[in-house]
RNA sequence: GGUGGAGUGGCCGAGUGGCUAGGCAGCGGCCUGCAAAGCCGUCUACACGGGUUCGAAUCCCGUCUCCACCUCCA
């Protein structure tokens, strides 16, 4: 069975076929860096890595281009307000994005370019526009004329006339009210240091067009897949198409969009007052949870968080990277390169090529945690051992082996030598209470480390630790 | 008004005509001095009304409810 995925601008899922086989270029429109990121943010940015992940492992090679906006109103309305420069804002900002795509497991894009440094590029673009009779200059400005690309809508599956005017740009100006801007003539307002010279006089860059002239020049003017939120279909996305193929570029030939983070049935968004924060989230949370409830939805359909989201995330993790953790200590854990080549089972591999079906993926992998913790309790090394392959195989195709670096223990060396050297007598002591059957004083070690945040297991090699969070 | 999506058990969430989704929570059991972890078993479903079919959560018709996009959005 082959990769099949679904085509937002078909609505139909489809065998996905690479233009240059075993190569894969995918565009990933990334933040407009006007704020800090929430959870819907790293939704989106998860999704399309989990894509990643799986090309990879099939032997794909995967350029990975995830744009970075950091030019537009809403920036500098923000800054303004913050009182600091717009292009300080929003760097201040991109950092807090890419911390943010860092904890939660993300591998790094090949490249992240910004809207303010392709401006040349831009300019290329829009004159070629202007040029096919597809563009037109009014006072220093330059519009899109979507009645100049009869193709204008079918991304989104919408007649033009059902539209409304495009309101980036004053009415009167344009020929069409749904053109909208490629360049914006500088104003009096605009902030200092976002004006550039262009053939049409001082201005700035829209907002649409920064996505085509990037995808072109990193990806070539076809590539693969473009990717980005459901909120990007229009006009985001419905625009960068018109101009890049009305410039003559083949543009995207697969186009993915990911659902919302939702609250009581509703789009997360700052103007309902329930943005989760990123760093608010893990501020009580441990990132692996939080990219575990990430993905643990269809990345096609909503997810509700709620209350217990993130709980159940806590304990399914616990579960998975308890397992993984007990069967290495059992049976010792395999090499990196053994997870990177074990063969993964059929039903899982079904899955992933579904339509990236995670949900189903993760049952999978309960099921592989089942049997190995079956394995475990019956002392047959052998079959815990094939459990534990299978199962970090599977979880690394998600972003999530507990033995992978962005999860392992952040603790480690001589504090926690000194801590488990501590325990450890706290162990001892216990032990001696259970000996003479003095339950009082057992138990009551135990609920003292329980207060500290560590946790007893007594287990048929002798007694484990943890603490609060770790395995 | 246009376009698109959704309604599944206490909760989250898969599933496109017959075969156990899975997890969390609950209940019963095994294990344990008691726990914890783990394992086994088990309860609670397909918004509503019709229809097609031997058989419908799944297909068709109708109804209700909810959500999103329609130029800030992930």
């Amino acid at each position: 069975m082959t990769l099949r995925l679904f085509d937002s601008a078909t609505r139909s899922v489809g065998d996905f076929a690479p233009r240059v086989p075993g190569k894969v270029g995918i565009y990933l429109c990334g933040a407009t860096v006007q704020s800090a990121p929430h959870i819907g943010h790293m939704r989106a940015a998860v999704a399309f890595d989990v894509l990643r992940r799986w090309l990879q492992r099939g032997g794909t090679e995967v350029t990975m281009i995830r744009n970075v906006t950091d030019v537009g109103d809403t920036i500098f309305a923000k800054a303004e307000a913050a009182g600091v420069p717009w292009w300080e804002w929003a760097l201040r900002n991109e950092r807090l994005f890419t911390a943010g795509y860092d904890a939660v497991g993300n591998l790094p894009p090949a490249y992240e370019p910004r809207a303010t440094g392709h401006i040349p590029e831009m300019l290329v673009l829009i004159a070629q526009l202007v040029e096919g009779g597809h563009a037109y200059e009014r006072d220093g400005s330059v519009y899109f004329d979507v009645r100049s690309f009869p193709a204008y809508g079918s991304l989104t599956n919408q007649a033009l006339e059902d539209l409304a005017p495009a309101e980036d740009s004053p009415e009167a100006a344009k020929r069409d009210a749904r053109d909208f801007a490629l360049w914006k003539a500088a104003k009096a307002d605009d902030p200092a240091g976002a004006t550039w010279g262009s053939p049409w006089g001082p201005g700035r860059p829209g907002w649409h067009i920064e996505c085509s002239a990037m995808a072109r020049r990193y990806l070539g003017e076809s590539f693969d897949i473009h990717g980005g939120g459901l909120d990007l279909r229009f006009p985001h996305h419905e625009n960068e198409q018109a101009q890049s193929r009305a410039a003559g570029d083949g543009f995207a030939r697969l186009w993915m969009h990911s659902a919302w983070v939702t609250q009581g049935g509703a789009k997360m968004s700052k103007s309902l007052g329930n943005t989760l924060l990123v760093d608010a989230v893990l501020a009580e949370h441990s990132a692996a949870a939080l990219r575990l409830a990430l993905v643990g939805v269809h990345y096609r359909s909503m997810l509700e968080y709620g209350d217990a989201t993130m709980d159940d995330a806590e304990a399914t993790w616990a579960r998975l990277s308890g397992f993984v953790t007990r069967a290495g200590e059992s049976v010792g854990q395999p090499e990196a390169r053994a997870v990177a080549s074990a063969t993964l089972p059929e039903a899982f591999v079904e899955a992933m090529d579904d339509d990236l079906a995670v949900p189903r993926a993760l049952a999978i992998i309960h099921e592989a945690v089942t049997e190995g913790n079956a394995a475990l309790a019956s002392g047959d090394a052998e079959a815990a051992a094939a459990a534990l392959l299978a199962v970090r195989a599977m979880l690394d195709v998600l972003g999530l082996d507990p033995e992978a670096e962005p999860w392992r223990s952040a603790t480690g060396g001589a504090p926690l030598d000194a801590l488990d050297a501590l325990v450890r007598a706290e162990i001892d002591a216990r032990a001696a209470a259970r000996a003479a059957k003095d339950w009082a004083t057992a138990d009551a070690i135990r609920d003292r480390l329980a207060a500290a945040g560590i946790t007893l297991e007594d287990g048929q090699e002798g007694v484990r630790w943890t603490l609060a969070g770790e395995r």
